[in-house]
DNA sequence: TGTATAAATTGAACGTTGTTCATTTTCTGA
DNA sequence: TCAGAAAATGAACAACGTTCAATTTATACA
């Protein structure tokens, strides 16, 4: 075995991220673990800890990659929307990518680490997020001062959060897509009412 | 060793589940282990497994004692308020919960069990929850209709929930007791003002 | 009181986990 | 060609959840 230049550190590190979302996504982070991983790369364990400290380093990685799609989903959905239907095809974009990727998405928000430098960056990853929800609610209530944007942004954004987290761990339930339609209209009508 | 009866069944699951709570409550889940806790009570490994089929039905049994005491929590936080304040003592007392017992709380959210007789147990409780936020939003808007309410409730709890979940995984920090009044604030005006 | 039977408890054993690191294999450049 | 560096391995360690034959203790009956 023990080919020097078959893959680069970067490609190793592409591909022990890929694996292991691959084994999140379909079995969920309890069935992940590092011997899987390098087998699926076609590697052995050591070679793991070439690129990655420890597992939760390799953990935080896959949840910054995962922060960036949830981002970029939100982007996506923002871009095609009308002006008026921002905010609510935001939320509704949260809200989707929860549910169409549940274990990629729970391990963002319920992985404890033990590593600032790593836990900052996801952190501003989710910082950003808010600040998008922000930016959103400023445009469509522009009286709405700075303190009082803050506190109703993050009422919004829990509320949309709490939804997607509630449904994803299967504590509450939906029928249908009306009613959670109804839920988010519930929300965004008492927070963030098309005219103020 | 080995006292037959030194305690009865119901004293060691009581000794377990008081001795996991103390580990869950000091280190967090990951600190838990059977040993650990079979330790603690003064006895084997094997003797736990005589209580709990698996560690799994262990957490699922703690996950019931801390959801009864988050449901005392809210039933003390209302009956101390006065009648037009009860909804808003409820959700603050849902956060307060949340807020003071980190560990637990987050098991009773993150925990994913593979045996559904023991999980709908906790599901049964979590609904009990619900049940209670809608009946105190009941009371403040009896106009609503029957399907508006469950949305307005279910919008209102996913919101006070997401609150709690996004502060107590250190991913929404609040500076000081009157930010996080003003977002419960904000999403309570808008989601149940109090004259309907 | 003595003893057989049942109940309670133990702890060694198994497979798996994250992690380490001496050893081996492969590449490179003089 | 071959010595040194780089890359990759996989055995080893401690700790984990779980099982269960073996041991210890209590009980019931003579």
């Amino acid at each position: 075995m023990a080919r020097r230049s078959d893959h680069t550190r970067e490609q190793l590190r592409e591909m022990a991220l890929s694996q292991a979302e691959a084994v999140i996504v379909r079995d969920g982070i309890t069935a992940l673990s590092m011997r899987k991983i390098a087998k699926a790369m076609g590697y052995t364990v050591g070679t793991l800890y070439l690129i990655f400290p420890n597992q939760d380093a390799l953990l935080l990685a896959v949840n910054l990659r995962t922060a960036d799609a949830l981002h970029g989903h939100l982007l996506d959905a923002i871009a095609a929307a009308e002006p008026q239907h921002e905010l609510r095809a935001a939320a509704s974009a949260y809200i989707d990518f929860a549910q169409a990727n549940p274990h990629r998405w729970r391990l963002v928000f319920e992985l404890n680490t033990e590593q600032p430098d790593q836990a900052g960056q996801v952190q501003r990853r989710v910082e950003q997020l808010f600040a998008l929800i922000e930016s959103l609610l400023a445009a469509r209530q522009p009286k709405l001062d700075s303190a009082a944007l803050r506190q109703s942004a993050a009422a919004l954004w829990a509320g949309v959060h709490g939804m997607a987290s509630l449904h994803v761990t299967g504590k509450l339930d939906w029928a249908g897509a009306e009613q959670a339609s109804g839920m988010l209209d519930a929300l965004l009508d008492g927070l963030a009412p098309a005219d103020a």
